[in-house]
DNA sequence: CTAAGAGCTGGAGTGCACTCCAGGTCAAGC
DNA sequence: GCTTGACCTGGAGTGCACTCCAGCTCTTAG
């Protein structure tokens, strides 16, 4: 695949996936005789992960980190558990806030409808 | 309250509180003989609002434009509902993403184990 | 009376995570 | 053989949401 195509099923722009390989967060992909990148389809098994880490929380410091980490191979699983752990474990705690709010959000608009209008009980 | 009381309240900083109201998310304050600002405790109330939204992820644009409807009174009701309404969605769709993400570290993070050490089997 | 500490303003600076651009190369179809 | 379109590079620019700063005033405790 080429970049166009990756970009196209990640859902992550050309530009991004350049920016990323420049960091550090995904490896230096191969090349066509002609220079251009050449990607295998596990790549996108690895982008959806990383979006999931960036759509955490993750700052791309530590997701640049994690993905050094896996680069290094086995020897580092027990690091990369760990800084998965803690960003396990905020998760955990940003979805039970997140849904707090979800009911906060779902009372406010419900205060809404009875306040807005002479309205239709549907206890009635 | 004077501001730095609000801000250990409300967890923003002086400087947020300040420019939260440069933007109009907040009133403006009143002003004590001396000029300084000082807030009634509702202020909290609603810091723990935009709180919400901002963490829910609404941009600021968005936090401004309901903190202007809002102040304009009832009339802006069916605005603001229906603003709250289309975040609320987003809301229940990003918790649902988060939880699968969730499922995808506990998944990760249990294969390291298994994968890192010969481990103590739960099961066992 | 004075010194410390909290607050004030306008405006500059920061960090993050991309996003865009100019100016080029390369491959394929007509 | 030429045009079109995808790709290349290095580097500049963007938008968001604060955060910091200089230089000032005002209140309060000793």
């Amino acid at each position: 695949m080429m970049i166009g195509e990756v970009a196209e099923k990640s859902g992550f722009s050309i530009d991004t996936l350049r920016y990323y390989e420049k960091i550090g967060l995904l490896p230096n992909a191969d090349r066509d005789p002609g220079g251009r990148r050449f990607y295998d389809r596990d790549i996108l098994r690895w982008l959806d992960f990383l979006g999931r880490l960036r759509d955490l929380g993750m700052p791309i410091r530590d997701r640049v980190l994690y993905a050094r980490l896996r680069a290094e191979g086995d020897s580092t699983i027990e690091a990369r558990r760990s800084l998965l752990q803690t960003y396990r474990d905020e998760l955990a705690t940003r979805i039970a806030s997140l849904t707090e709010t979800l009911d906060v959000l779902d009372a406010k608009i419900a205060s809404y409808d009875t306040t807005g209008a002479p309205l239709k009980d549907p206890k009635k």
